[in-house]
DNA sequence: AAAACTATTTTTGTATACATTTTTATTAAT
DNA sequence: ATTAATAAAAATGTATACAAAAATAGTTTT
């Protein structure tokens, strides 16, 4: 596996040290490669989010915020209900067998929280992909793959995973009744409540 | 200079092949360094969207597009009101002169491009820096930077200058007067001006 | 005792050398 | 002649070695 994701998993299950900065050398060690692609992962996962600058030098692991988890999704509902609407028309029969293949795969156990967010970015991603925007997509892109970090608590502490899934159904369905409008409002609910859902948790942590 | 910013000018100065992969190689030997910052350098300037994938190894400098341009400016007006819309309460008589001071800036001469787009980003930052939302502004900040590779129109045959400058000083104004409302409103119609003349100019180029 | 300077150590950044992968050119086969 | 297979080359990725910068510890000064 690239060490890249080794490190995303190795973060989410808090096994790196954490307000501390990441030493170069004892990555090295504990991966089993040289520095050079230890600092390549770094930089790419700063630049993803998943670390920030630490003073002059070096990187660390930032605490979880509830003001990042909701600028995440208010980000995500604006942006992705753009993408939406852009792509609706163009949903294709294929897109939508797609989408369920993705949805049954997030059904199964004993995923990777990494694989999960991998899997929910899919089903999404493919209600989209219609669009054929790719430039709003990257972005979209990134503002998923960041918002796995918070992943943990949804399939954890919030048990968000049942109620997201037979939302995802019924999103799709709608799409197949044609009714864009309600679609529409339904995904931006969709994201909206799984926003507030866990900001609101991620207060109540911190007090 | 840092590696990347000469890479990022001389791209704007279409001074680097386009159209065929950029070769580690020669980037190295024409600007002085080894391979590995300027292997640092694409990698970064790719997930900055100056540079796209050139099949299974390698970058290429991708063409304009107005679909880029799109996106980025629909993406912009979106974010940025979101973010002024949170910021416009606490924004505080020293943003508004720093914001005067940067406008002063982007008015003087033999500016390169680059900094150009430092200017314009750093003017607008200072206007959304009040609302402390670190993650919604770094994702704005990125949408900005991205847009550079397009400053080159603006600032040439879309002659855009003046009207911009104009917008950015009537906005100061209607800060200032507290309307809330109007400036938001403003800001949204400057934005999307912008990004209405340049996707309409590469369309008409691109027929 | 606190602050400022200096020396030492640690850590990161860069160069060079080597390994692996990708691309291109060449040869063989249909 | 076109395609497939193979060999040569060129290019990127990674390791190690060294240089520069940052952090730390120790010393001096106020």
């Amino acid at each position: 596996m690239d060490v890249s994701q080794s490190i995303k998993e190795d973060i989410l299950k808090n096994q790196l040290p954490r307000g501390v900065p990441l030493r170069q050398a004892i990555l090295s060690a504990r991966y089993g490669v040289s520095r050079i692609p230890i600092r390549d992962a770094l930089s790419s996962l700063k630049s993803e989010g998943w670390l920030v600058p630490n003073g002059k030098a070096g990187v660390m692991i930032p605490d979880l915020n509830w003001t990042e988890a909701e600028d995440l999704y208010l980000m995500r509902a604006e942006l992705e209900c753009l993408l939406f609407s852009m792509a609706f028309d163009y949903i294709s029969k294929e897109d939508l067998i797609k989408a369920r293949y993705f949805l049954a795969e997030l059904n199964k156990e004993n995923l990777t929280l990494v694989y999960k967010g991998e899997l929910n970015w899919l089903f999404h991603h493919t209600l989209y992909r219609a669009a054929e925007r790719p430039t709003l997509q990257r972005v979209v892109e990134g503002l998923n793959k960041q918002a796995v970090r918070y992943l943990g608590f949804q399939y954890g502490p919030l048990g968000y995973k049942v109620r997201s899934q037979d939302q995802h159904e019924e999103l799709l369905l709608l799409i197949e009744s044609k009714d864009k409008n309600a679609a529409l409002i339904f995904l931006r609910q969709h994201i909206e409540n799984a926003g507030i859902l866990l900001t609101e948790f991620l207060k109540k942590l911190n007090s």
